[in-house]
DNA sequence: CTGTATGCAAACATTTTGCATAAGC
DNA sequence: GCTTATGCAAAATGTTTGCATACAG
């Protein structure tokens, strides 16, 4: 029996999803679709925002990128680096320092399990302001 | 000197905050402002959205109520219970534990201290999926 | 009375959707 | 050529703001 029903999407290959994926490997810290327009139409290149919202969402969906909600309630999307980390942010500059604590994973599943909780996973933000300021 | 500038708000007590405050006295879960707003509104006050947010809002910058933005975009009010805390939030039906974990606060002042950031404070929320789903 | 609080409507910002066109396969 | 991807414009969503009016103090 040939396979019938597309289960995923094909993903179809195109010169704006390309530029997306490029932008993504090269970046290192979270960016909003918004920013991420910015730079590739600062770069040249002609694409939608709707595009992007597009793209980055699918990415995002296939587990490509990390997606996060920002303080202001937008969306920021990021390459997945490996391991889990979290955010220590300038409040004055928006500084960003990656800082992991496996002391803290360890407690935040432990604590979820302990409350009945399964599939846990958390979201933890420091903020402070920076030496610089 | 008599006190000359204002410091905070008065704060006019009128009978909208009043509902307001009523509300969130007794609710115990997360419940964004415009849930807030049918719920007085169901109850017969007469009061804007507009007034709601604002109300909500202030309430937060006071710490009479913690905010959280949910996984939509949408703040999320409920009243404060005394001292520091986080929150288990179940991703399906919203259920929400309160934690607290002292090694954690330490921990985030820590790492933030060592990287040159001063007033520090910090976000935590866990995810997972409660016993019920 | 004076000035803050309210509430409607309109503005805003972000994200999503409808639909005609362009382009991958 | 058939079908998916694109992109504009418009809708949808959640929140904020301008301003005239209501009302607390």
């Amino acid at each position: 029996m040939p396979e019938s029903h597309a289960t995923a999407s094909p993903q179809r290959r195109t010169r704006q999803r390309a530029a997306v994926h490029a932008i993504m490997s090269d970046l290192d810290e979270f960016r909003t679709a918004q920013q991420i327009h910015d730079v590739l139409r600062g770069n040249g290149d002609r694409i939608g925002l709707t595009t992007v919202y597009r793209t980055l969402q699918s990415m995002a969906d296939a587990g490509e990128v990390d997606a996060l909600r920002t303080g202001d309630g937008e969306m920021a999307y990021r390459r997945c680096s490996t391991g889990h980390h979290h955010h220590l942010v300038c409040r004055v500059c928006g500084r960003t320092v990656e800082v992991t604590g496996p002391a803290v994973e360890r407690w935040a599943t432990r604590v979820a399990e302990e409350n009945g909780f399964r599939e846990v996973s958390h979201d933890l933000e420091i903020f402070g302001t920076c030496a610089e300021h």
